[in-house]
DNA sequence: TTGATAAACGGAACAACGTTCCGTATAAAT
DNA sequence: ATTTATACGGAACGTTGTTCCGTTTATCAA
């Protein structure tokens, strides 16, 4: 690969960020190439898509994420864990604001970008939930997948500054999956 | 108001619905007036803007939540009618499939539109809470607004068809409630 | 260092869409 | 029937997505 493509990829990469942070993700793709100092050629030769911009930008916060589920699994109480790891991902959504919409938006372009992030962050959370439910402090009947969707849907809100919010419906969430082992405790099947 | 202008609104009303329906909110607004058998100057005079077509086409849905919340409130227990209506949320996601990116995109054309929605059903839903927090069914200390968002966040998914993950995460939801309402009544605070 | 070559660049150009504007048509009232 | 206010239609303009190709430039061999 040429010096000035890798030097104008990182520039993209940077100039979208900034873009679709002051604009969203719909931001014409005139300002991000300017941003960039490149012609709108150059954006598309290496970024047909504008999913594959978002792909890019996301994969180092969703890795983040990752590594720290294998962290908070390591070094706290299963159920504490899970309730930390999850609002981490309210974090990622305030981070990361006005992605949110391209992830939810069903455009078929965004298609890929989505089944990155949750191919990456399911196992994550996969883990964190059969550790928690092999002790008993949640019920064990929820699907990995399902569940994260859920919780990136109430992370949503922290793009629009609503962070405590987000926090609390997250955690309300987490509580179902309690409310469930409990009531199991107290009334065994059979 | 004369008699063209109302057959007109009326066509273009029936055309939004449709070609939303087919194409999503993102539709053109070409489409919309081919569709009604109008000119584009038309649809713009009566709908100066999208999110007045996607209002006028909700809130009749909208009027049909907050009846039911009444007819529920008085013939069910309180935490059963609670949620039971909130299932509702979800058939309504699912019935105007594609107008859900409209309303989280950000895009302050659509502000107007999810007051209204708040506006109507979150009245509906406090008092559903409130009866049910005086039996103690529930916690009481939840924003009925807060919580109406993400209900209506989780129901998304319904609009790709996969209704039976979203009625299962709502559900998660309001368990969230009652878990905190036992785990008070067990541990009193004092 | 220089010349050849493949890779990459820039931005003009075309298509699609949102939105406005105004000449024309028509419903309603006299 | 005439008038007039109202509404209509669609051409026209600005913006954005996307493509295409003539030009520039990095790389490497001689």
């Amino acid at each position: 690969m040429r010096a000035d493509a890798r030097r104008n990829v990182d520039a993209l990469l940077r100039a979208a960020a900034t873009v679709f942070d002051r604009l969203g993700v719909e931001a014409p793709m005139r300002t991000i190439a300017a941003e960039a100092g490149v012609g709108v050629g150059t954006l598309y030769r290496h970024f047909p898509q504008r999913s594959d911009l978002v792909k890019a930008i996301m994969q180092r916060e969703v890795d983040n994420c990752v590594v720290a589920a294998a962290t908070l699994g390591g070094s706290e109480p299963p159920g504490a864990a899970l309730a930390e790891w999850v609002q981490r991902l309210v974090d990622l959504a305030s981070t990361k604001r006005g992605l949110g919409p391209a992830l939810h938006s069903g455009d078929p372009a965004y298609q890929a970008l989505p089944n990155y992030v949750l191919g990456q962050l399911t196992p994550a959370l996969r883990g964190l939930l059969d550790a928690a439910a092999a002790v008993g402090e949640i019920r064990a009947d929820v699907d990995a997948r399902a569940l994260l969707l859920a919780a990136m849907r109430l992370a949503a809100p922290a793009s629009d500054g609503d962070v405590d919010e987000a926090r609390r419906m997250v955690a309300l969430l987490i509580d179902g999956l309690r409310f469930q082992a409990s009531a199991l405790a107290k009334a065994p099947p059979g």
